[in-house]
DNA sequence: GTCCGCAAAAGTGTATACACTTCAGAAAAC
DNA sequence: GTTTTCTGAAGTGTATACACTTTTGCGGAC
């Protein structure tokens, strides 16, 4: 896959991470063609690749839009999170190296760094990318590219439905994580990472949104 | 993705899977588009979506190869196989009704029918599908389709590798599995897919072949 | 006889052309 | 005044053209 269109693909990528693009925005080829002076079959390409990652969604003949994941997707997404993050948690609670604390601790630094400054957009990138340094780990790329994948549905599914848990929280109960597989505490981890994960999708405003639509436009009698 | 490019990534899969397309193939782009009497538009498509699986491979300027999958690929593979499938053990034993039970019943009929049968490709499918069927009862469309390009990957490397697990040893470790799941006895329905799992992959010819080229072709000094 | 180089052939990467579908708005019918 | 139909604009789906890269095989140099 040549590097053009991995530029565009990683463009729009980080575009709806960073909610610059939000859900349901219509991606029209030949505009992004105009935006990247390229031909539309190489954003066709790129088009192609984010729908396989569930960030655009296509439709015959009517072209891409920025995903919107339903609320039984988020639930999904999260429950595979949960099967895989658990067999990391456990493995790594019984092989992990200083070394690798180390490297974990210096993320957590990160981290901090950046919700104390506020950068949002960076901010959200390393609270997700702590659970893929976690999986790289385990060395294992097949496990990692997967998982990645469902971060970044993650992030997208976080921001349609504006989670509430607060960047402080979550960068507080990575060090909670990191503390328990330091000790090599394998029921502590694998605990604080399932409380972590619930705590990540309860936070979401999951009640269906306008669940009736004359409820919704007709608020008094 | 309309159904033409569809029609040629099911073609070329079952052609892989069933061993009618041997790892390493050149897959030239002008070739398939005539035999498909399509344009180059769209096998390129396909092609794009069969490496996204993992079943071919693709290289710049160079095209496109039936995938060789390494035995570190096959390795990580059936890790996260691993952890994602004894997550649904744990539920399923839980969880499972006896409607279920049934269909699972019916699919080992037909799994033991097609072994009888020597149908090779037919039971190949059928063998894996058992683990699908299994992901599908957790009511998680995710899940089954990373679990479904799993599988598939495994198809390809137990071809490459050679297994030399019999399709009735792993006939009768679906049924002990079933059995266990019927007991809701989650434990020993775990070690048994674990079992299973282990089995399947050490069963594999990882013994890396032509470790050394040199070494391969002078084997006399 | 072997090796190097070079040129033709084959094949991939991108742009463009054109047919066909969907969508929007205006005109016509009721 | 509302609904329906038609038409043009916009946009997608596929084919084709062309530039550029890789591969292959032949011919000459040594």
């Amino acid at each position: 896959m040549p590097t053009s269109t991995l530029r565009i693909v990683e463009s729009i990528t980080t575009a709806i991470v960073e909610r610059r693009l939000m859900p349901g925005t219509k991606l029209a080829e030949q505009k992004i063609a105009d935006i990247f002076e390229v031909s539309r079959t190489v954003v066709r390409q790129a088009l192609n690749q984010l729908s396989r990652h569930k960030l655009v969604t296509l439709e015959p003949a009517r072209g891409a839009r920025v995903a919107e994941p339903s609320i039984e997707e988020a639930r999904q997404v999260f429950e595979v999170r949960h099967m895989l993050e658990s067999a990391v948690i456990r493995r790594l609670a019984a092989s992990i190296t200083q070394e690798q604390v180390a490297a974990l601790r210096a993320h957590l630094a990160d981290e901090q760094a950046s919700v104390r400054r506020i950068d949002v957009s960076g901010r959200t990138r390393l609270l997700a990318d702590f659970h893929g340094v976690l999986a790289s780990m385990i060395g294992n790329d097949t496990l990692v590219q997967l998982l990645a994948d469902l971060l970044s549905r993650c992030s997208l599914i976080a921001l349609m439905y504006q989670s509430s848990h607060s960047a402080e929280h979550s960068f507080e109960e990575h060090v909670a994580i990191v503390d328990a597989l330091e000790k090599h505490d394998a029921r502590a981890a694998l605990r604080l990472m399932e409380e972590h994960l619930r705590n990540v999708e309860q936070n979401l405003k999951l009640d269906p949104r306008v669940p009736d639509l004359a409820a919704a436009l007709l608020p008094l009698k």
